[in-house]
DNA sequence: GTAGCCTTGAGG
DNA sequence: CCTCAAGGCTAC
């Protein structure tokens, strides 16, 4: 095996290929892409291709088409938010933290090359530098340890008790029926909000990055299957990767709890004054996603680590992430549905993507077309059911969320399941090093097509079109209040 | 306009 | 203190 190239390929500019001079504005790059995009923003350049906007960006030509060359910085995701509006000099902002996950990431990945090329049938214990308290024991697929010396352990609340807890996520009449635990599964499944480009630059930059922009990536030779790729013989599948696929509930069990739910529903509907009508499609919509969401706590307050947390943590990344989580629920589906002119619902009902576009106005058109986009790239990609409960877990633990009584845990989830997922796919699918971070770079095309959704899903909520009081926009209350 | 080098200053 | 990612300066 030849790991080397990756490890070079690290130090070029992903913009022109140059020397990495440091990380600017989001991510590693040489010292000239830096100074350019930083004009560019600072003076609101715009440019123009004379070209078909296609140009080859590398370290001679990269002068040569400033337009190509700005549209390359955006896509491989350097952050207009990092440029400095007051111009201010020195100090440390927000990516801070992120660059020094980004770091230590790369050395987990590295000490995992070395020791994958030096034994490959060794699993190496992925140990966060930072706190190794909390590393999961890959020999024990229990519980983890949530051991540390420190009064940070995540316990029972203080203030706020479970009783209030499940108030706050469950309207009254609306309790799901109590969780019987982690269900054996059958159907198991990098932070920039474009609210803030939006806020920032309202102008031409906000649609830079569209979503067909970024490279395409077409594993077509893969010959594993998607639900249940085997590691090659000799290697295992992470234990925590494993855990976290035990967690996931029982697709089956949901979908029957749902449907049941909404066919009870239209049942009602039905049956009120002389005309019998339908709930219209959006009203029904919302029920599921609002049901959906329901199942998602659900699973959250049953999953590993999430329940370790004290109660008013459990709330805050809950807030933070659920819009999320329904999106890259919805988007999983559909990878593993695997029609492109078909959307599979969560209560197993298959709609005609033609007739939902045709009813829907443009800002729900534009997310369903987003999102089939979305799904489509993944399933390129041949995402699989362990990938799928992974990035769950990366996405409630999200390291960005403020305010947590124990931050350190958060990011050590974090941190333990990247570094998990990353020894999965190097693992599983040794021929396609850069695998991981292909997906990662998924993540942040989920939480844009979240918060399109939430922003519609305001729009609506304040027309008065969502049907009832419900979850969906409790959620969307809660963490309104807490921007 | 480009890009190499310099200065700055919050956070560790 | 030191670090290092921001902005600034300037010859080309």
């Amino acid at each position: 095996m030849e790991y080397s190239y990756d490890v070079d390929l690290e130090e070029l500019c992903p913009v022109c290929g140059d020397k990495v001079s440091g990380y600017h504005y989001g991510l590693l790059t040489c010292e000239s892409c830096k100074g350019f995009f930083k004009r560019t923003v600072q003076n609101n350049k715009r440019y123009t291709c004379a070209e078909s906007q296609d140009c080859k960006i590398d370290k001679t030509q990269r002068k040569r088409c400033p337009f190509c060359r700005f549209q390359k910085c955006l896509n491989v995701g350097m952050r207009l938010e990092a440029v400095r509006a007051d111009r201010m000099r020195g100090g440390r902002n927000k990516f801070g933290p992120m660059y020094k996950r980004d770091r230590a990431l790369k050395q987990q990945k590295k000490a995992l090359i070395r020791a994958s090329g030096l034994k490959m049938e060794a699993t190496p214990p992925i140990v966060s530098p930072a706190h190794t308290d909390y590393s999961f024991s890959s020999s024990l697929p229990n519980l983890p340890p949530v051991s540390t010396p420190k009064s940070t352990l995540p316990n029972m609340p203080s203030s706020a008790t479970p009783a209030d807890y499940e108030r706050s996520l469950y309207p009254a009449g609306c309790m799901p029926t109590p969780s019987h635990g982690p269900l054996p599964s059958q159907y198991p499944y990098p932070s920039l909000s474009s609210r803030t480009i939006k806020s920032e630059f309202p102008d031409h930059y906000a649609s830079a990055s569209s979503p067909d922009s970024t490279v395409g990536y077409a594993y077509v030779e893969q010959t594993q299957t998607v639900s249940s790729p085997a590691p090659p013989v000799g290697l295992a599948v992470p234990a925590l990767v494993l855990e976290l696929v035990r967690c996931e509930q029982d697709e089956l069990q949901v979908r029957s709890k749902i449907s049941t739910h909404v066919a009870h529903l239209q049942q009602e509907q039905g049956s009120l004054g002389t005309k019998p009508q339908l709930l219209s499609t959006f009203g029904l919509m919302c029920h599921i996603a609002d049901q959906t969401l329901f199942s998602i706590v659900e699973w959250a307050r049953s999953c590993i680590f999430f329940k370790e947390l004290k109660v008013g943590d459990q709330m805050k990344l809950l807030h933070h992430c659920w819009s999320e989580l329904l999106v890259l629920d919805y988007i999983s589906r559909q990878v593993h549905h695997g029609k492109q002119d078909t959307i599979l619902l969560i209560t197993g009902q298959e709609v005609e993507l033609a007739s939902l576009l045709s009813q829907a106005g443009v800002t729900l058109g534009e997310l369903a077309r987003g999102a089939q986009e979305l799904a489509q790239r993944l399933r390129e990609l041949q995402l699989d059911h362990r990938e799928i409960a992974c990035f769950k877990y990366l996405i409630l633990f999200n390291p960005d969320v403020k305010l947590l009584e124990n931050q350190v845990y958060v990011e050590s989830v974090y941190e333990q399941v990247s570094g998990a997922l990353l020894e999965y796919t190097l693992c599983v699918y040794p021929q396609h090093m850069d695998r991981f971070s292909q997906l990662l770079l998924r993540l942040p095309e989920v939480r844009a097509l979240s918060v399109q959704a939430e922003d519609y899903l305001c729009f609506k909520h304040l027309s008065g079109e969502v049907p009832c009081n419900n979850l969906l926009i409790e959620m969307l209350h809660a963490k309104r209040a807490c921007v």
